[in-house]
DNA sequence: ATGCGGCCCGTAGCCGCTACAGGTTCAAGC
DNA sequence: GCTTGAACCTGTAGCGGCTACGGGCCGCAT
């Protein structure tokens, strides 16, 4: 059994985060030491892992919830979990999209610099004159 | 003139976002009418067109106001303005990296699944017992 | 027994909005 | 001129996902 110190090392997880977890009901509230210190074992490791393993992956902490909660069912679940798993790569490769649209935009404004001395500034142009990109 | 409503929809951006960058200080306080409302000219639209480009380029509300006062201020400032958007180029650059990172990661999980109605789900065993990956 | 680092709890703050509640103004239609 | 009702006003609280206090207790080494 470990304190949340030792937890929180092995995971690289913050202890407010840990407790931030567990006051949110997204892990389990650990037995207590007599003087109330909180005491870890394994299955909390483990799914306290599970949960920074899938932050880590950009699912959001309800959907970690929901994956939790497939993991703890019985049944057949796989389905579910690989279709959520393919979602997610959907978003992000619609991040990834969209990041690279900045990108171009960005690199493309920074080319309108010429580096000189000049007292106008085309990125800030640009930034004053072309419409709102859309959301 | 217009009223807030009017700017709202000619720059996309939510009335109380509007509101919201006045209250921080990003956009400066319109005159009003006689009963109270906000009433914007063309340099209100240029200013808010200029942080809705800048936050859609993935700019911060403090970065955006200092580009503002670089775009306010007397004298050269492109070179200021260049490096800026070429360190945001990096910043959009990392995180396209990093999102590729987790698009690889999600895929490889996916091809673990084999779609049959197994019991034992391999992603969700691999996201217990994967290590959390480093942040 | 005393120090001190780790733990406890509760609350408030961060960013960039968004969503109320409860009231006032304005412009169009009659 | 009067009545709608949409648009506006202010202020405050909430979102996600933490992070950072403040003020006090625990537990182990000396």
């Amino acid at each position: 059994m470990w304190t949340i110190g030792v937890l929180s090392k092995r995971t690289g997880c913050h202890v407010e985060t840990i407790r931030y977890y567990e006051r949110i009901g997204l892990l389990p509230s650990p037995p207590r030491s007599h003087g109330g210190h909180r005491l870890y074992d394994t299955d909390h490791l483990r799914r306290l892992v599970f949960v920074r393993r899938g932050r880590a992956l950009g699912f959001s902490l309800e959907e970690i919830r929901e994956l939790l909660n497939l993991a703890d069912a019985d049944g057949v679940v796989c389905r579910q979990v690989r279709e959520r798993t393919l979602a997610q790569v959907s978003v992000v490769r619609d991040k990834i999209a969209e990041l690279q649209r900045i990108e171009g935009t960005l690199v493309e404004m920074a080319a309108l610099c010429d580096d000189d001395q000049r007292p106008d500034c085309p990125i800030i142009d640009r930034l004053f004159e072309a419409p709102a990109a859309a959301h």
